[in-house]
DNA sequence: ATAGGCCGGAATTTCGAAATTCGAAAGAAT
DNA sequence: ATTCTTTCGAATTTCGAAATTCCGGCCTAT
């Protein structure tokens, strides 16, 4: 996208996934217009392209509103996500040579540094913010060689609409510090071990925990 | 998206995947805008979401091009459709009724008739175009009580792209009739049976026939 | 002859306003 | 009192033109 347009689709994302938006909110391109010293046209390009990616409604000719949210939509995303992360994962242990485990390992390091400092304590924003994007250069570490873009532009986009909905339940995004040690331990042992199927049941539990905090649902 | 730029979106997504339009081809706002009777933001709109979507690429000050295509991407996507197709069916053998059965029988029906008079001869624009849209509703038919609109979302997608990136390389979407008809009695049956693994084989071995038309990549 | 800079035309992107459409409140009829 | 119609303000959508950026040919200097 172009500067400004891409520019303010950048920010609206941020924006959005970080919770500031609550679920159902209008989003009115002349309102938005002031706040991005934009045009309403210009806004209204990256609304669409929001729209498009799913973090953001179009209903036509009644405009755009953030996502609606509820237990059965995180269900839903988790799924997909999973679905999207444990093949990533399957194909990185195949592919994957010394500069994906060298790169997995030091993602894991920074993310259990994280999590062992942040016991329960002092969880403000801004070390919540710092593990989120520890989390995702986890995760996105794992996958990183499965050599196709196209899953790992899915994966960014699971990742982040999860991400979206589960702040809005709770704004700690459900964090547990030892659990998520553990967790994250063994979905690197199993990875660097080439164990694709104890990687994807290592990713299922992890996702399980998440799911707890929500209200489940069958399927 | 509204009536207008909604249209638009709806008719070049349809010249696109109908491979109307060739790979690396320009599309520019001004010149659409005088087929379409449309101004150029409006035009704009539309290829702004098919670029979110991934029928086109969008080069932020150097415009709109249909998605340039070749072995590789193709093979991208193919991988991508089987990890939903898959899923989604294992999950439509676990929650499907009567009634998904039911549905599935009489796509497949439609579909084995299609495929059993198109016997080589005769590949004339008008039926491949049939069959085209009796094969996607028999894929759509076999996932569509997976309980995942998400799902579903991305399997349409797949699906179309993955036409749209054959048809570039083979108008005649790599038809043959007889296999054609065996794989899809397979697939069908193994659903029906409720065997997940079997149906996912079946799926499986179905996309190969299509990856041996290009040339193969190691992954 | 070639590399590098410059200029003209075309395409992309952005804007502000006009036209269309929606939602709700006020009013009329049953 | 309820339901249907009308009307009006606000929001969405579309447009045509202005501003910015890119691409190619041309010129110049080495």
């Amino acid at each position: 996208m172009a500067a400004l347009s891409g520019a303010v689709y950048a920010r609206l994302r941020d924006e959005i996934v970080a919770g500031a938006v609550a679920p159902g909110a209008k989003l009115m391109p002349q309102r938005l217009a002031l706040r991005y010293a934009a045009s309403a046209a210009a806004i209204r390009e990256a609304l669409i392209r929001l729209a498009a990616e799913g973090f953001i409604e179009n209903l036509p000719q009644r405009g755009f509103r953030a996502a609606r949210t509820g237990p059965d939509v995180i269900w839903e995303i988790a799924h997909f996500r999973i679905l999207i992360e444990t093949e990533g994962a399957r194909l990185s242990i195949a592919r994957g040579g010394m500069e994906w485990e060298a790169n997995l390992t030091a993602a894991h390091h920074r993310l259990a540094h994280l999590e062992s400092r942040m016991r329960g304590e002092s969880l403000d924003a801004g070390q919540l913010r710092l593990w989120s994007a520890s989390d995702r250069a986890f995760h996105e570490a794992l996958i990183g060689t499965c050599g196709s873009a196209r899953l790992l532009a899915q994966h960014r986009l699971a990742f982040d609409q999860f991400k979206q909905h589960v702040i809005a339940l709770d704004p700690t995004l459900g964090f547990r510090g030892a659990e998520l040690l553990q967790e994250h331990a063994g979905i690197l042992k199993a990875a660097l071990a080439r164990d694709a199927e104890g990687c994807a049941d290592a990713l299922r539990r992890h996702f399980d925990t998440y799911r707890r905090v929500t209200p489940g649902r069958a399927g």
